[in-house]
DNA sequence: TGCGAATGTGACACTGAGTGTCACGTTAGC
DNA sequence: GCTAACGTGACACTCAGTGTCACATTCGCA
């Protein structure tokens, strides 16, 4: 009975400040991995360049990784959540495609800063590796949404979980083929085209 | 025009003891992640363990993380070869699917050490993301045998991309709900109902 | 307005992974 | 037997990430 159980203090204004700090300090990262490359830039460069410390930059993202994978935050439950507003009847794969639209939506906002974005994950194999691993991690999300869409929440089958992880290769290897093309070709054409040559081959 | 170019010595003495040697480490280290866990083995454990210096051991495997996931070189060329393999006028579902049964194979030669191994791998996180890291590049080469197969090498189209990874995902839930289940389930009808998940739905 | 608690920050020490280098001993080829 | 290549161990080094502590600021509340 101490005062232990208050997570959410009357006022927000430090969660916005921290937001704010929190952005700033990914600018800052972002710029010096595509200026010098991911692995030549130290957490010590990194504070350097951003007035802080090495432990609040640590404090701030828990890896340097993090630093540049932030921008995907919220991705996987935006896209569950589109999943669940889509209608009831609409089948699986349609259901997933439109969900995705979600996700598109934020690469049509800023091209050019989800190309760079994009570019420098791939190209730098500990973000891609990271990346690759926080993304696996979308995939219980999406097949639960799926699987309360089937009416059966909580229970979610083999069915369930493979669409999921097949939803996300369709986006992944739409954003490789648009990352190679400078952005000109057009991303939902190619989204379009992966799922067609899933569910239609 | 010096001797430089002599990749392989007359003699394959040395290769082979050293296969023997990197089979050793990666048992040694196996049973210590099995008792103590993954994080809390040092370099410097293992290297004790087996009797050697953290130096060798790096020089055998990369990473503590490689010392697991040898178990799985050689999958990727396996499965493409397999893939290759298949009659050309095989759809790539059916084709992709029976390229797997070679990995399946693996399993069921020692059902006891694959599944904790697969255990071990999925319990920690270190592992599971290098596996995953791992598992992604198996992708070229299966897209890149599936051009084959459709008669236009080197021209791997976005189909094939998705469709090869796909395939992975099934792999990859199979094993997930077999080792749920303590190998009870059969590995063969899992994986197939994941494939059929895809195909049919 | 002032008091006390919570919180953000910086400084520091520490562990452990991974890299690179060098010297030594063994082994293989001639 | 001589020589060159190779495997190994012993370091030293960089850097990521964790944990701890003290200090300052700020907020809640009286």
């Amino acid at each position: 009975m101490t005062g232990a159980a208050r997570p959410r203090p009357p006022t927000h204004t430090r969660d916005i400040a921290r937001a704010a700090v929190r952005a700033e300090l990914a600018h800052v990262a972002f710029e010096l991995f595509s200026r010098d490359g991911f692995d030549k830039v130290t957490l010590d460069d990194l504070a350097a360049a951003a007035g802080v410390s090495r432990s609040t930059f640590l404090r701030y993202f828990g890896t340097k990784e993090d630093a540049v994978l932030a921008a995907y935050d919220g991705h996987d439950r935006r896209t569950a959540d589109a999943l669940r507003a889509r209608p009831p009847a609409e089948d699986d794969w349609t259901a997933l495609r439109r969900a995705l639209d979600t996700v598109i939506e934020r690469y049509h906002e800023d091209p050019a800063g989800s190309l760079a974005t994009t570019r420098l994950v791939r190209e730098t194999p500990a973000l891609c590796a990271r990346h690759l691993e926080k993304q696996h991690g979308w995939r219980p999300a999406l097949a639960e949404a799926l699987a309360e869409r089937a009416g059966t929440p909580g229970d979610v089958t083999v069915g369930h979980t493979v669409r999921a992880a097949a939803a996300l290769d369709c986006l992944n290897v739409a954003l490789d083929h648009w990352t190679a093309s400078d952005g000109r070709l057009d991303l939902v054409d190619l989204l379009d085209e992966a799922f067609a040559a899933l569910t239609g081959a």
